[in-house]
DNA sequence: GGGAGATCCTAGCACCGCTAGACAATCGAG
DNA sequence: CTCGATTGTCTAGCGGTGCTAGGATCTCCC
C-alpha cells in the first residue's frame, strides 16, 4: 500500500506545482502569458500531464482562484480582528480587500473577473468562495442598519468594493485617490 | 475630386460596418466569437481589409467602445431629464446605467472589461468617454453632499454601479435583488 | 491605350487549447 | 524470475487564433 501512497502523494504535490506555478506566471505576466505549452514547460512535464490533472484551462483558472478566495479571506479576517470598534472594522476590511485586489491581481481577475469554471451564489458554490462572502458579512453585518438584511447590504457593499478593485486595476480610475474614496464609501454605505 | 470623395464615403461606409458588424456578432456570441476571419466573412471582405482600417482586433473593440459610450451617455441623460428631484433623478441614471449593462452586455464589456486601447482618466481620453462620465457627474454633482469633490464622488459611485453589473452579469449575484440593492446604494450614497 | 498606383486576396507564419496513439516504466501473477 | 497487463508519459498533430508578406487585379490619369 506505501507504494500507491506514495505516488498519490506525488501525484498530489506536482497538483499543487501546477497551480503554483500557473499563479505566478500569472502574476508575472498576465493570466494571457499562461499557455498550456509554457505552463508544461515550467513544471517540466509535457502538456498532456496538465490534462491528467485538470479538464482545461479553465479549471487551472478555477484552482487558482479557490486558493486566493481562502487566502483573501485570512488576510480580510486579520485585518478586521485588530480593528477596535464597528466602523474601524469596516474601514480596515475595505482597505484590506482593496489592497489584496492590488497585490494580487491574477490571483483577483481568476476569482472575479475570468471564468474558472466555479459556481457562484449557490448551493454548490465551493467552501472557499462561500467563506470568503462569510468573511465580509462578518464585518458588515455589523453596519448594515435596522432593517436592512445583512446579505443585502454584503452584496452592494462588496460590489462597490470590487467596482473600485476592478476600475483602478484597469486604468480607470487613477489609484492616486484611493483612501479618500475608501474613507467616502464606508463613511456613506456604514449605518451607525 | 468627386471619385475621390466617392471612394473616401465608401470606405467610411465600410469602417461603419465592421465596427457594426462585430458588435453585433459579440451581443449574439460573445467576443470570443468575435475573429477576424468570421468577421471577415459576415462583411464579404477577406480578413487584411479588416487591418487596412484598424491596427488590429483591439482597435475594433475599441471603436465600439466609443460607439456603445455615446449611447449611453443619450441613455442616461434620457432618463435623468424626465425625473423630478435630485434623488429620483439619481435613481433613475442607476437603473439606466445598469440597464444599459444589461441590455447590451458585450458593448459593456467593450467599455470596462476588455482593453480596447483607449485611454481613460487622462487629457487624451476620447471625447466619448469624457462625455459618458460628464452624464455621470451631472446628475451625481447635485447629491455628492457638502465639502464633498463631486469628482470623487462620481468615481465612487459609478464603480458601485459597475461592481453590481459587472457581478451580476457574471453570475456572482442573482439578478432576483437588483431593485432593493439599487434602492439601499442610492439611499446611502446620495447625501441631501 | 498604357503605365502607375491603389486595392484586395491567397497563402502562410507562429501560436493557441486540446487529444490520439505510440512508447516506456512499473506492477502483480504464475 | 519472468512475462503480460496496467499505468504513466511523451511525440505529433488537429483545427483554431491574430496578423502579414507578396502577388494579382482593378482603376485612374496622362
Amino acid at each position: 500500500m506505501s507504494v500507491q501512497e506514495r505516488k498519490q502523494r506525488e501525484r498530489a504535490e506536482r497538483e499543487r506545482l501546477i497551480v503554483a506555478t500557473a499563479r505566478e506566471l500569472a502574476e508575472q505576466q498576465g493570466w494571457d502569458a499562461v499557455t498550456t505549452r509554457r505552463l508544461a514547460e515550467r513544471i517540466e512535464y509535457s502538456q498532456p500531464v496538465l490534462y491528467s490533472h485538470f479538464r482545461g484551462k479553465r479549471e487551472i483558472i478555477g484552482a487558482v482562484a479557490l486558493e486566493g478566495a481562502t487566502e483573501m479571506a485570512v488576510a480580510m479576517r486579520a485585518a478586521t480582528s485588530s480593528a477596535n470598534g464597528p466602523r474601524e472594522r469596516v474601514t480596515a476590511l475595505a482597505r484590506a480587500y482593496l489592497d489584496f485586489a492590488a497585490r494580487n491581481p491574477a490571483v483577483y481577475d481568476a476569482l472575479f473577473q475570468l471564468d474558472g469554471g466555479l459556481a457562484y451564489a449557490q448551493e454548490d458554490t465551493p467552501e472557499p468562495l462561500k467563506d470568503a462572502f462569510a468573511a465580509l458579512m462578518e464585518t458588515l453585518s455589523e453596519v448594515a442598519g435596522d432593517g436592512v438584511d445583512p446579505g443585502l447590504f454584503t452584496e452592494v457593499f462588496w460590489a462597490s468594493l470590487h467596482g473600485l478593485a476592478t476600475l483602478t486595476r484597469t486604468g480607470r480610475l487613477l489609484p492616486e485617490h484611493a483612501e479618500p474614496r475608501i474613507q467616502l464609501l464606508v463613511d456613506r454605505l456604514a449605518k451607525p
